[in-house]
DNA sequence: TTCTCCTATGATATATTATAACATTACTCG
DNA sequence: CGAGTAATGTTATAATATATCATAGGAGAA
């Protein structure tokens, strides 16, 4: 890997406090609704995912964890990475074996990421035009669609913007 | 992972030996024409891709080199898969850290692949109309797109025909 | 030819990502 | 309390990938 001569602070997106708040507030009710456990390692490492809109490897969040007073090893990272993708609350980045927080947590769906070589930043959308139109593309081959893994790397607005080449 | 109860050979998939040959003589032409260098180690990896459609992972390719007289190390093997990803010869499947030939060998593209979730298969479409899709829903929201990962998991037209549930 | 340059490969070591397996804790429910 | 389940702790290792320096081998120039 390269290094990237421009870091997602860099880049000038708003972080907008009161929507990570939210996140937390929507995944915690989730939760109670659902009889799941939002464990402090959990929650801990959702907000770690909240924190960073580059998205984190599971070994930059045990680092984390440890700087938290979490005394963990990997398996504890895996788990509560599984435990949060398994219910919608963040996802994979498959490309780049990265985590990051869902923009929806709690719905089931498809994402699709945008995730931009200059600032390292991820962004996600649900484009159901695309996933209909991936959807009826392959079962015209008379593949039946499960998943998809959508995940497109380029040049985002912010940092198309601001000039540099 | 868990084990699967079906291997590609249970597919019902023909193996088109003709289609094989020929696309070992487009990468030899391709080669030729734009000063490439296919050495046997690039050759037979490109072979070992062309003779399993579920794709092989680079240890996998690493045991076959072996196998066939190479006594090679890790990096041969990531070089060769180097070398005939960056040439358009083969794909990375991003989901599955597993390597595949590509079906139009020489043509830089971004692929679309459907991985049946039963025997294992990967197959390739260029779906064209798919990548203009994407990259206008992906452009109005600001971003320029320059390659996109596209992996559908699902159940293949063969093994969804064969009735098992 | 010999020298140099460039490409490819060899070889060793290590980094990075992820999981298996078994022990322990903690909570709930009867 | 006792049994069952979910979560976490702990150790070890598997699986994937790259860095680095050494060696070989061919192409073209002096």
């Amino acid at each position: 890997m390269t290094e990237k001569k421009v870091s997602a602070r860099d880049c000038l997106f708003e972080r907008d406090e009161g929507l990570l708040k939210k996140s937390m507030e929507t995944i915690e009710q989730y939760c109670r609704e659902h009889g799941l456990q939002l464990t402090p390692v959990r929650k801990k490492v959702f907000e770690f995912l909240l924190d960073e809109p580059r998205g984190l490897g599971a070994y930059k969040i045990l680092d984390l964890l440890r700087l938290s007073g979490f005394n963990s090893q990997p398996p504890a990272a895996y788990r509560a990475l599984d435990f949060l993708v398994e219910n919608g609350f963040a996802h994979k980045v498959e490309s780049q074996n990265l985590f990051v927080a869902c923009t929806k947590p709690g719905s089931h769906h498809s994402p699709v990421f945008m995730i931009c070589k200059k600032c390292d930043r991820v962004s996600e959308t649900q484009s159901t035009a695309l996933d209909a139109n991936i959807s009826d593309s392959l079962r015209l081959s008379g593949f039946e669609i499960e998943h998809a893994v959508i995940e497109a790397e380029g040049i985002c607005s912010v940092c198309a913007g601001s000039g540099s080449s």
